[in-house]
DNA sequence: AATAAATAGTCAACATATTGACTATTTATT
DNA sequence: AATAAATAGTCAATATGTTGACTATTTATT
């Protein structure tokens, strides 16, 4: 009667919400160790995966920025250290001198393939437990709360 | 025919991933705002919420880093800026000279009381469009994937 | 054309996260 | 009892995340 803990005192909702930030935490633990041992973090992998899919493979530093929810002041060290590693290249936009034009390299390609395999064997493991249905029920369910969040988000910095 | 973009190029099972990456970071940032009034970041408010919920209000600060999956070398400086703060008071345990107990200050019990009605309401907003089976069937799904990438994780330091 | 406003990016300061080295204390082994 | 191993925590180095101040450039306004 008397033993209380962290998790009985979480409301239901609180719980579910949670759960999804200690996921989410595990699945960046576990795709980062991958990374690793390729000299990439998380957050540099998922620049290299943006330029990869961008035209002729770069794209505006900004973009690439608002595309994964990182703050314009974050991608500067981000893309300094790629450039150092040479993952990536940067350069000014001739058209708009104020603009930093990120574009990934050969290498940066050639570690993104190397990478795949593995990533992808993990996302599997992880989701194997999963029908198709279920996959699709728990992404639609997890877009509404990205976009309630979002709403929120927005209404609280205005 | 030809206009590449990022979420294109991500298998479905990817988008799955990112996705909930996606929400828990929104999320995360949401609370981060509210509680950054009381002049808490997130991790510190939950350091509050473990020890609130421990017998006589405190813990020891390796229990902590283990029920927030923090590690001890984060909890540390965490903990410091806490007890800065007067949140918070950092003791020996006389039990076990090596031991850090950390106990939660009638400024942090009271600080959780004034946060506890803003944060339900955000969750509340957020999940509003769920019922009841929405959620259950949610976090059970959520609870699979904590331990598919808890136990990969294990795998890949051990 | 001159000025004001908006846009793009960087930098500095600080909090947080991770790894590995290190100290101190406790427990196990010989 | 002396030594070895395990445990608890801190610290240093580095990367990432966030805010606010700042510079440079471009666009809008007068």
């Amino acid at each position: 009667m008397a033993k209380t803990n962290y998790q009985n005192d979480l409301t239901f909702e609180e719980k579910v919400m949670m759960a999804i930030v200690r996921a989410a935490e595990n699945f960046k633990r576990t795709h980062s160790t991958i990374f690793k041992k390729y000299g990439l973090s998380f957050p540099q992998y998922n620049i290299l995966r943006v330029l990869e899919a961008s035209d002729l493979g770069q794209n505006k530093i900004s973009s690439v920025g608002r595309i994964m929810l990182v703050p314009g002041a974050n991608m500067t060290g981000l893309a300094k250290r790629l450039e150092k590693q040479e993952f990536i290249l940067r350069k000014r936009d001739p058209g708009d001198e104020r603009v930093t034009i990120l574009a990934i390299t050969d290498k940066g390609k050639t570690t993104l393939k190397r990478i795949e395999e593995e990533k992808d064997k993990a996302i599997d493991i992880i989701l194997k437990d999963f029908t198709e249905t279920d996959k699709n029920g728990l992404l639609n369910k997890i877009k509404i709360i990205i976009r309630a969040t979002t709403a929120l988000n927005k209404g609280m910095t205005r």
